[in-house]
RNA sequence: GGCACCGUAGCCAAGUGGUAAGGCAGGAGACUGCAAAUCUCUCAUUCGUCGGUUCGAUUCCGACCGGUGCCUCCA
């Protein structure tokens, strides 16, 4: 096996992981904010570690995955301030949004989906131990901010000591509590309109609020310990809310938060990010509605390195729909095989080998999937020349399951359903009949007919295949 | 303005100091009643531009051009 590497956004350099007690890999992946339906470009982010998770997997390493669920925020309060309901009326609805689009898009689920609302004490106590220990401090106007100065790696991960702050833009106006602009708000003092939609906890310093970066150090502490092993997100968390985790997490405990720190490259809409406040965004139940299958989806992610950046098109949602139509009758045809041949067992051995190195190299799905194409073609060739060799056979459908175990992209068919199957049965011995007689207009009809109700068909000499297409 | 990343065929994309994977689209052929699927052949003397290093660069260095992101809520 190819020695396991990953880029570290904190070295900047692809480097051999392997989890620090060597059997469990404990991986903290931040979340969507629950205030609407994340979309394509969240989930963008979310398949690569989906991608990262099964990767590990695939090393044969145990995962233990906590993903959060941002459900107090400005946003989050903003709008149920707007509707006139609480924060959890708004969320719920919104987390029951997620985790369908997460398994639509067979996004396997994470061991912990913890709630920021579920762990406040949790939160308490780390800004206790950062109060106790000076690095964080009650301003005058009731909030508790952690002073930068005081934690002597800050910036480290962002780079911040390279970079020169353009003037002006870097001092919010309204942060004049805070000893210093950077400081960031660990336990935010309670307004009314927090009070209104039940986003209000009692403190030591008084009622009030978690800030943003608490919740991810608190719950990735209290669930998977001190020192994680992989901490992930998109890169637009690096600064500041990695930065600030690293900070807050660090000074309280004076361990490493996390070993590897892997950051996720944006989804692009017509060369420019993503994001609601462009208004360029998909959401997964849009595309849904257009008929992309989750296969294509996550052919369409996986075909680009997770840190580069992608372009959603619908040329390129076209390209990924008939690519994994070409893996899914691969797939088809793996399973009514009955045997095969030396070329065969060879070629599962080489996309074994090819797939493993790919993925083990920095999670390179592209590489990955040329090599699964690359076997496809070559066992499609042995197919056409026959064999005997069940064995063979047995070794290529092994093969090609571990494969998809990690990129999961062959397309659902859907033909489990034995009213359409009775019926395209009864169709397909219409058209049997009629070619028998010669009579190809009437065959043609039938198979016209069929594709109006999304069904494809292949002769072959053994018979008459079909498929739902749509 | 500061800090990064990216620029490979019509489109998407991997890649390496030694002569360009794979997918989509396209062209020709085999198979088929016709299709579909599959197979065969074909499809970048060339990797943004200009220099430099080198026996040799798409790959290293520099400049320039173009694109994107972060520096503020953000996957």
């Amino acid at each position: 096996m190819p020695e396991f590497r990953l880029y570290n956004s904190l070295t900047r350099s692809v480097e051999p992981f392997a989890p620090a007690d060597g059997a469990k890999v404990t991986l903290y992946t931040c979340g969507p904010t629950v205030y609407n339906p994340a979309h394509l470009g969240n989930f963008r982010t979310f398949l690569f570690e989906d991608l990262l998770r099964r990767a590990l997997h695939m090393r044969g390493w145990s995962v233990e995955q906590v993903m959060n669920l941002t459900d107090v925020d400005d946003k989050i309060i903003k709008r149920a301030a707007e509707r006139s309901i609480s924060i959890t009326e708004l969320t719920d609805p919104v987390c029951e949004t997620f985790h369908a689009d997460r398994e639509f898009l067979r996004i396997q689920r994470a061991e912990h989906y913890p709630r920021a609302t579920a762990f406040i004490p949790e939160m308490i106590d780390l800004v206790k131990r950062l109060e106790a220990n000076g690095t964080a401090y009650k301003a005058d106007d009731g909030s508790v901010y952690f002073a930068i100065d005081k934690f002597e790696g800050y910036g480290r991960l962002s780079r911040l000591d390279t970079r020169e702050i353009r003037a002006g833009a870097r001092v919010a106006q309204d942060d004049y509590a805070k000893e210093n602009a950077q400081d960031f708000a660990l336990w935010k003092a309670a307004k009314p309109e927090d009070e209104a939609c039940g986003a209000v906890w009692d403190s030591p310093w008084g009622r009030g609020r978690p800030g943003w970066h608490l919740e991810c150090s608190a719950m990735a502490m209290a669930i998977l310990g001190e020192t994680i092993d992989i901490h992930a997100g998109g890169v637009d968390l690096v600064f500041p809310h990695h930065e600030d985790e690293i900070a807050q997490s660090e000074a309280a405990t004076g361990k490493p938060f996390a070993r590897f720190w892997c950051h996720g490259e944006f989804l692009l809409t017509d060369g420019a990010k993503m994001a609601k406040r462009v208004g360029n965004v998909s959401t997964v139940a849009d595309l849904r509605a257009e008929g992309v299958s989750a296969a294509a989806l996550r052919h369409f992610v996986f075909s680009t390195h997770y840190r580069k950046q992608l372009n959603l098109s619908g040329a390129a949602l076209e390209a990924s729909t008939e690519a994994v139509r070409r893996i899914g009758d691969f797939s088809d045809r793996l399973s009514r095989e009955k045997a095969g041949s030396a070329q065969l067992a060879e070629a599962a051995d080489t996309l074994l080998i090819e797939a493993t190195t790919a993925l083990s190299d920095d999670l390179n799905a592209p590489r990955a999937l040329g090599a699964l194409f690359d076997f496809i073609h070559a066992a499609n060739r042995a197919f056409d020349a026959t064999g005997t060799d069940t064995s063979a056979l047995a070794r290529a459908r092994n093969v090609f399951r571990q494969v998809n175990a990690v990129l999961d992209v062959v397309p659902d068919r859907g033909t489990d359903d034995s009213v359409l199957a009775s019926w395209v049965d009864q169709q397909l011995a219409d058209r049997a009949a009629a070619r028998a007689r010669r009579d190809f207009a009437a065959a043609d009809q039938v198979r016209k007919a069929l594709e109006e109700k999304g069904i494809a068909i292949e002769d072959s000499p053994t018979g008459t295949r079909w498929k739902k297409v749509r």
